[in-house]
DNA sequence: GTGGATATCCAAAGCGCTTTGAGAGGAAAT
DNA sequence: ATTTCCTCTCAAAGCGCTTTGGATATCCAC
């Protein structure tokens, strides 16, 4: 059924030399040699045996993935969004994956051995935490990455993407203070996590500039599972000054912190505005909301996507990527923002 | 630095075809000489070079996995759990993954196109429905597999992990009458997946036999998201003839059924009685609940390591591993669970 | 017409392993 | 002593691709 490069040379009356070459790219073939190849692949269905090119380069055609367990990273919801962004575009290019459990203690020992084993030729990285240890030690073990995020502090030179969360978040924090918010509160990711660290950073540049500043009373970190967004909102809505707006760091937060505000009995948009970070988690749109949620935008399957496509492109060598890419988040202003009660 | 099985060969003054045999456990190889080999490995750290196996055996070393994008399946916790058993076991034996995400009408498609591309030896198969179309298909495409979890209806002759949770569910049901309850909630996983229904059916039996019946009333079904079980609850509670117990599907489930128990002021164990299923997820322990839950149990990592583990058994022909495996499920008694109310 | 580019193409080696088909040596059987 | 049969080992042939190091032919300038 299947036909390789000997049967697909010979059909043709080349070498297999010429047919490969045409195939690959290479100038030193008759621009109408190559097509006379590429129609013969279409009507044979020839598929380059992975297992052979793989031998015959050197080269893995796959990528690393250390995934964290029991750390509550690999189970959550965004890790699996991003991962079918990663997964999609990987699927076009026949590059496989080596997952690689770790427990956190062991990561570094599990690295060593996935770039000892030759059998990756570059991992991706995520959940930057600040000097991340992990950006010196690929580095070291001169292997290709790039990272998901990015770390603060350490070194600068390193590929990644990254979504502007300060930006981003300054942003979502100016339109409150222009509608006339100044009890504004966060409720963010763990506070260990570098994108968590900027957003802060956001809010603070934003209402510094106001001439207010951040009450950290005013400030969560958690995993980000609704429960805990339910649980922030409570607490801040038990103040005798509760805040007039709320920003979240994932839509799965301001889920539970929507269930809070209305249960307080309070009206999202009017008593209360919510701006959140929207991930574009297809289970969870913002417009569905029973108010629909101003956010900042900016999917995590997209930059999945994109980082296969750096990791695969620089694999295969073909496209010029650059090496760091910072995300703009788009701010969408909906319903579930307002102007501050009593103003 | 890496040395390879020519130069292996080489320093055991013995030919490639021996220190081959030798390693792959060949009978004709005397045991003498398969220790020195050993040793040889040991000492040159030797690890043989999978892409020149592949080639050499036909075998690619990897399993395939299709993941269901926008389902509200994949990103889902459990799902990450599952996955980190897989490949905690799939690492041990240096085998990869071919991710596929896929949208459910384009699964055939997608499967297809990995049984011909060869890059897998078999695929792994999960949130079976009644009659499943899945399994068919992929016996007519004669690739390997294992089902976790089993169809309902259909064929019956393919392999499979599953938990027995008809049993476990009547188990859990029994428990709860002989505590004297009579109206039994039940707040399940997707109505349309095989393990909710056999689920339902293990509680409608438990109530049968008893001389009852269930109430479809009091029979939610949602995808497993604290949400739901929130809101499912809280739904039971309004009722003029709330249950005084509840049977939840996961423990994510139950995180937000005890949260609507606790919000209306009830006892969790004394007012009502709470048994959840625990897939052992790492970060959610039913020991650690505020009142500690009777789960049935049974881990999910180690189903997806379980089902690695015979998918690799199968493929390097290796371990004789049974077909079809049904787990029982373990009913811990905590907390939770007490005598009706009135009785 | 000749030397030297230039453009196309090819034969063959090699990637590191498995596996086939045989051979050498010794023990057992005749 | 010869034959037969194991036991253990090996040389060599692939697996299907890439890549090196030429060939061959064409074309140009001189």
């Amino acid at each position: 059924m299947a036909v390789n490069l000997k049967q697909l040379a010979e059909i043709l009356g080349l070498s297999q030399t010429t047919v490969s070459r045409a195939l690959n790219g290479y100038p030193e073939v008759n621009a109408e040699t190559r097509q006379r190849v590429l129609q013969a692949v279409r009507e044979t269905g020839y598929r380059p045996n992975r297992a052979a090119q793989r031998l015959a380069t050197g080269k893995a055609y796959s990528i690393g993935l250390v995934m964290p367990i029991a750390a509550g990273i690999d189970s959550d919801i965004h890790f699996g969004e991003f991962l079918a962004g990663l997964a999609e575009e990987s699927v076009k290019h026949d590059f496989h994956f080596v997952l690689n459990p770790s427990a956190p203690d062991d990561e570094e020992a599990t690295f060593r051995r996935l770039a000892a084993s030759g059998n990756v030729d570059a991992v991706f990285l995520a959940y930057m935490r600040p000097n991340d240890p992990r950006i010196p030690m690929l580095k070291a073990l001169s292997i290709p990455f790039v990272v998901h995020g990015r770390s603060i502090g350490g070194p600068r030179d390193y590929p990644f993407l990254d979504v502007d969360n300060t930006q981003a978040f300054y942003d979502a924090t100016k339109l409150l203070l222009q509608l006339g918010h100044h009890r504004i509160a966060l409720i963010n990711g763990p506070d260990y996590l570098a994108f968590s660290i900027r957003r802060k950073k956001g809010v603070t540049r934003a209402l510094t500039e106001w001439g207010l500043g951040l009450d950290e009373e005013l400030v969560h970190h958690s995993v980000m599972a609704d429960e805990y967004g339910y649980r922030s909102m409570q607490h801040f809505l038990e103040r005798p000054d509760p805040p007039t707006a709320v920003l979240c760091s994932s839509t799965v937060l301001a889920l539970g912190a929507v269930r809070a505000i209305n249960r307080a009995g309070l009206a999202i948009g009017s008593d209360i505005s919510v701006i959140a970070h929207d991930d574009v988690l297809p289970m969870l749109k913002p417009e569905n909301f029973s108010v629909p949620l101003t956010t900042t935008r900016s999917s995590l399957r997209a930059a999945g996507a994109r980082i296969a496509t750096r990791l695969i492109g620089g694999i295969i060598g073909r496209g010029d990527y650059p090496e760091q890419e910072l995300w703009r988040a788009e701010l969408i202003v909906r319903a579930s923002t307002g102007p501050a009660p009593g103003r």
